[in-house]
RNA sequence: UCCCUGGUGGCGCAAUGGUAGCGCGGCUCGCUGUUAACGAGAAGGUUGUAGGUUCGAAUCCUACCCGGGGAG
């Protein structure tokens, strides 16, 4: 069985319907990717998955491997059976762990916090990079070798390729050598990959029980950079391609010029993934260019943090709940949502979850949120079937 | 009636001689491959009242008001 199909090709835009298929389903893309960094989707129990829509999740390397340990994960079957999520699942390969830790000891440095405060990333260099484990203090060596053993132990269907992710703001010098660098760990992460997976190679790219591996562009904010990043990676043996390093900082403008740059050397029979996007006025836009998935945090921490979406007319609105002015808010969420959070329950008795930080407040946002963006989906999917998109 | 104890920002508390801090709440802002049920910021008090001692009082003294406890 072919793990990717395109199904249809828009004739207004890149657009494209398509179909991935694991082991563990098959998806319809474009498909939202909600991330369940430690193996749960936070605050959603996996039975709640069929009902609000979901179809994958992305899971984290850098966080699974330092609990419980690609050792435990092996021995339970992998990341399907021991966490209960029976749908396609895709792990990240703790190359974003490189920057977001980085920056948060960049900020420790500069903040002087407590003493004794270690720094979480020690160190990048060629090999690999190295972190201060904030589990339990200890040093944790991350190559690309490493990474893949572990997404191995974790059995997620699809595998990213280690990478670094750029800071905003790097300079030309700077993000040409990560690129570079990235390109290597690619190499070698294909490398360690064929050793315990022989059949995973470009012409065959069928799943049979094995994981399917993505590399991932870099090239911070630099075209030319961009353009070598795809073209170097989309000739590699892989199953997939990875546009990472956006949504680190940059203006909107800057992030769709990234991917602008890059969409047009994505070879058409790749899925194309997303790494971190998910503001959804965006996420049209980057469908409209060619692109299948997308992963972000961003609705299921907002929907921790009180926000919630609304629909209105043709814009997506993020809605407080937290403020005492929804103390006496009868209605839902939005009326006419069918998810399980506003056939239900008013916003001021969410409302009021919140204020008492009650942790049902938590699972209807996050349950609210998340049912909105595969609505979006879906709605995205028909508009692509009907040639309205 | 007497004794003890306490009255500090909306709430709960801290600071016992050097012109008030914290937590929670409220308000505003921010969250994009999750160190994030998180973070940032601004606002908010003539320390129950009236006197006194002192260079200086939330802090010591006196009286009164209010709460809690005890004795009769």
């Amino acid at each position: 069985m072919k793990f990717f199909e395109v199904v249809k090709q828009s004739k207004k835009s890149k657009a494209r319907l398509g179909l991935l298929s694991t082991p563990h389903g098959t998806v319809r893309t474009p498909a939202f990717v909600p991330v369940a960094t430690r193996g749960t989707i936070k605050a959603i129990p996996p039975k709640d998955i069929p009902d609000i829509g979901i179809q994958i999740a992305f899971v984290n390397t850098f966080h699974l491997a330092l609990h419980p340990g690609g050792e435990v994960l092996k021995k339970f079957g992998g990341i399907h059976k021991y966490s209960g999520l029976n749908i396609p699942l895709m792990s990240d390969s703790a190359g974003f762990q490189v920057f977001s830790l980085g920056r948060a000891s960049e900020r420790q440095r500069r903040m002087r916090t407590r003493e004794g405060d270690e720094a979480l990333l020690l160190g990048i260099t060629e090999e690999g990079a190295r972190f201060r484990s904030p589990v339990d203090g200890n040093e944790i060596a991350f190559t690309p070798e490493f990474s893949m053993q572990e997404q191995a132990r974790i059995g997620a269907d699809i595998v990213m390729a280690f990478d670094e992710c750029i800071y905003y703001g790097a300079s030309k010098e700077y993000a040409k050598k990560a690129t570079q660098r990235t390109h290597e760990w690619l190499l070698r992460c294909v490398a360690a990959k064929k050793i315990k997976n022989p059949s995973s190679v470009r012409s065959a790219r069928t799943f049979a029980g094995k994981q399917m591996l993505y590399g991932i562009v870099q090239g911070g904010t630099y075209k030319d950079l961009r353009e070598e990043s795809a073209k170097f990676v989309a000739k590699q043996h892989i199953d997939g391609i990875a546009i990472g390093g956006v949504a680190v900082g940059e203006t909107t403008k800057e992030m769709k010029d990234a991917v602008g740059w890059v969409a047009p050397y994505l070879p058409p029979e790749l899925p194309r993934h997303l790494l971190g996007i998910g503001r959804l006025e965006d996420i049209v836009a980057f469908v409209r260019q060619g692109m299948d998935s997308f992963d972000c945090v961003e609705l299921t921490r907002l929907a921790r943090n009180g926000i919630v979406f609304q629909k209105k007319g043709a814009r997506f609105e993020r809605y407080d709940l937290t403020g005492t002015k929804r103390l006496r808010e009868k209605d839902p969420i939005e009326k006419d949502c069918p998810c399980y959070a506003c056939r239900n329950f008013s916003v001021a008795f969410i409302h009021h979850l919140f204020r008492e930080r009650e942790l049902l407040g938590y699972y209807l946002a996050t349950y609210h949120n998340l049912s909105f963006f595969e609505r979006a989906f879906q709605d995205m999917r028909e508009k692509i079937e009907q040639g309205n998109l």
